[in-house]
Formats: structure tokens, C-alpha cells, sequence
DNA sequence: CACTAGATTTTCT
DNA sequence: GAAAATCTAGTGG
């Protein structure tokens, strides 16, 4: 009998480079409007870290759209892009200081033939189109399962040479900053969205 | 395989 | 009005 373990709020009140890897390996779980719940395993992610971040929402200041990354820990941020996408970020570290996780990639954890095949979570844009997230859980918290949207650990270890460390994708336009190595994955998973 | 253009709309300047 | 933390479909080698 596996105990299941939500992760609590204080786990996301860390440096974000940290949370970024340790979320490697861990579970998101979606729990559907149809009563199905299902836990995908969490294979990428990118940091946003900081005021000086210039990659990151909140290197230009607050604004209505980032405000939730000057929040408590823990919260998912939320947002729309390029005409078509959202987004699902998890806000880290003290308040008043703007940073958030990216969840790039997930992968099924069961056999997953039930869902419809041309569900793909290879990517920040396709995995919220798959477990259909959209703005409204912007602002909630990932910390409680009453959304149908939390995390939960990690079932068994993962070794620290299984993680590989690249640059953040899409930010070009970051200056110094998009050369910054604060994109992680595991190496062997076959769901990451780039190698 | 590499590269390019197009989709489509919110957000901020 | 331009750009955007993306993805797809198309072309060409």
C-alpha cells in the first residue's frame, strides 16, 4: 500500500533552482470534471527566478497579469500565449520576491491507453491543452487537492546523474540571462519536449 | 534532417 | 501596434 504524500506549502518556499529539480520525478495529478483522476510524471521544468531575470514575466515589474508570482509560494500562475497557449507555472520562494517554476513536460504514469491518442505532454502549450488547464486555476493553490490540481512525491529515488541541465527555451530575447542553465530534465525520459 | 511561415489573442508599451 | 516562457504544417535538401 503506497502512501500517497501532497506536497505541502513549505516545499515551494525554497530557491527555485532547487524546487525546479527536486520537482523531477514527482507527480502532477489532474483530477477531471468527469470524477477521473490521473498522475503524469513531471520530466521538465524551468526556473524563473527573480526581479532580474530579464526571461522571466516579472523583470519588468508587477503587472495584473504576474502579480500572482509576487505571491505566497505555491500558487499556480497561469497564463495565455502566443494566441493559443497557456501556460502552468508554480510560484516559489518568499512573497514580494517574483520567481516560478515552468512545467515543461510530463509523462503518464500508467498505461495510459485510455487516454485519447492524440494527447501530448511534450511541451509547456500541449500539457495544459491535455490535462486542460486554463487560466481559471491561476491564483489557486497547488498545496490542497480541492481544485483537482496538486503534486505529490516522488515514488522513488532519483539519482542526481539521471538529471540534465540545459538553457531555457523560447527567450531569446533575454540577454544574458537566456544563456542561464535553469532548464532541467531527466535524461532517459522519452516525454521531454527537446533534447 | 533544417528551416520558415502562419495561427491567433492577450498583454504591455 | 509589437511581441510573446509555442506548436504545426509546409518546403527543400
Amino acid at each position: 500500500m503506497i502512501i500517497m504524500s501532497v506536497l505541502p506549502q513549505s516545499f515551494y518556499n525554497n530557491n527555485t533552482l532547487k524546487i525546479a529539480q527536486a520537482l523531477l520525478g514527482c507527480f502532477l495529478v489532474r483530477k477531471f470534471s468527469d470524477g477521473k483522476t490521473r498522475r503524469f510524471k513531471i520530466v521538465e521544468t524551468e526556473a524563473y527566478h527573480g526581479p532580474l531575470d530579464r526571461a522571466s514575466h516579472a523583470s519588468r515589474g508587477r503587472t495584473p497579469r504576474n502579480a500572482v508570482m509576487f505571491g505566497e509560494a505555491g500558487i499556480i500562475y497561469v497564463y495565455f500565449t502566443y494566441g493559443m497557449y497557456n501556460m502552468l507555472n508554480v510560484v516559489t520562494g518568499p512573497e514580494n520576491y517574483p520567481a516560478a517554476i515552468l512545467i515543461r513536460a510530463v509523462e503518464p504514469y500508467v498505461k495510459c491507453q485510455r487516454l485519447n491518442v492524440k494527447c501530448r505532454f511534450d511541451g509547456p502549450g500541449r500539457l495544459t491543452k491535455a490535462l486542460k488547464i486554463d487560466r481559471a486555476f491561476n491564483g489557486l493553490p497547488i498545496f490542497k487537492k480541492k481544485h483537482g490540481l496538486w503534486i505529490e512525491s516522488r515514488k522513488e529515488e532519483l539519482k542526481p546523474a539521471r538529471i540534465a541541465r540545459a538553457a531555457r527555451v523560447g527567450v531569446d530575447y533575454a540577454g544574458a540571462y537566456k544563456d542561464k542553465l535553469w532548464r532541467f530534465y531527466i535524461k532517459d525520459s522519452g516525454f521531454v519536449s527537446r533534447h
